[in-house]
DNA sequence: TATTGTTATACTCTATAACTATA
DNA sequence: TATAGTTATAGAGTATAACAATA
């Protein structure tokens, strides 16, 4: 296989991110989730209550960001804040029974595009893009 | 290696996306080109003068919006607009000398910071993240 | 009638700044 | 003094709607 030079890479892939950006975005204004409410249940349905404070660091964004993605997910009623019980400026943060049914939808692959597109990659290609997924993190995170 | 449950995966990798969505727009506010602002330059350097109604097809946008941002283009200078030869209704957006050196700065993966960070991988990871970006491409534009 | 482009307006996501309450 | 949270405001990126000019 001839090899691209690596700018070509670079502004291919570019281009990729930023078409998959756009779809998923025009994906959240068909009544799904948007990508960073998406992130917060997954967050809360793995590692349990949490406050916003810490959910904005877990997903480096300023805490009045989340503040306002929180808000939103509570006033869909997916989340509930409770006051925390030894620290009084704390609220942490949990599923609700609706929320905790949303994720089981997501999981089911059904409900949201993209894991239902990528589930019908063939496996290899599934494994690609995994692989990928963790060098884009540690990008992300440089 | 252990294989993990395909939901894991997809919501590994689609919260390296949202993290990675959210540095490229960080290094925005740093006086780098946006996304788009950057894939419309590569587009012009490599296809030559476009209208921005042929630009907002290639990066599925609406005109409207492709509108501003090569607006915006053009107010640092860096494309131009000139009438069409033939078709009064058309506007050709081009490079300007400006507009095709900050390619070239670009190509050098200097500056801009996925370029950089990417050249920094080593071979096997740069393939792995090229081969992602086509089936991601594939995905967007399903 | 279809297409190119412009202008006006609005929405989403995130940021900064200023504040209150609690530790 | 530091941290958790709220409210107000702003900016970027994109969308929809209504319009003018040209094909």
């Amino acid at each position: 296989m001839s090899r691209k030079p690596f700018e070509t890479s670079v502004a291919e892939l570019t281009q990729s991110l930023g078409l998959l950006i756009r779809r998923v975005r025009a994906a959240t204004d068909n009544h799904e989730l948007s990508l960073t409410e998406s992130m917060v249940l997954a967050r809360l349905d793995q590692q349990g209550p949490l406050t916003t404070a810490e959910l904005a660091r877990i997903e480096s964004m300023k805490p009045q960001s989340m503040g306002a993605t929180v808000g939103a997910l509570e006033e869909a009623g997916l989340v509930q804040r409770t006051p925390h019980p030894t620290d009084g400026r704390q609220l942490l943060v949990s599923l609700t029974t609706k929320g905790a049914e949303m994720r089981r939808a997501f999981k089911d692959a059904k409900r949201s595009w993209i894991a239902n597109a990528i589930s019908q990659l063939d496996k290899q290609e599934q494994e690609t893009l995994f692989a990928a997924g963790e060098i884009l993190r540690r990008l992300a995170e440089q």
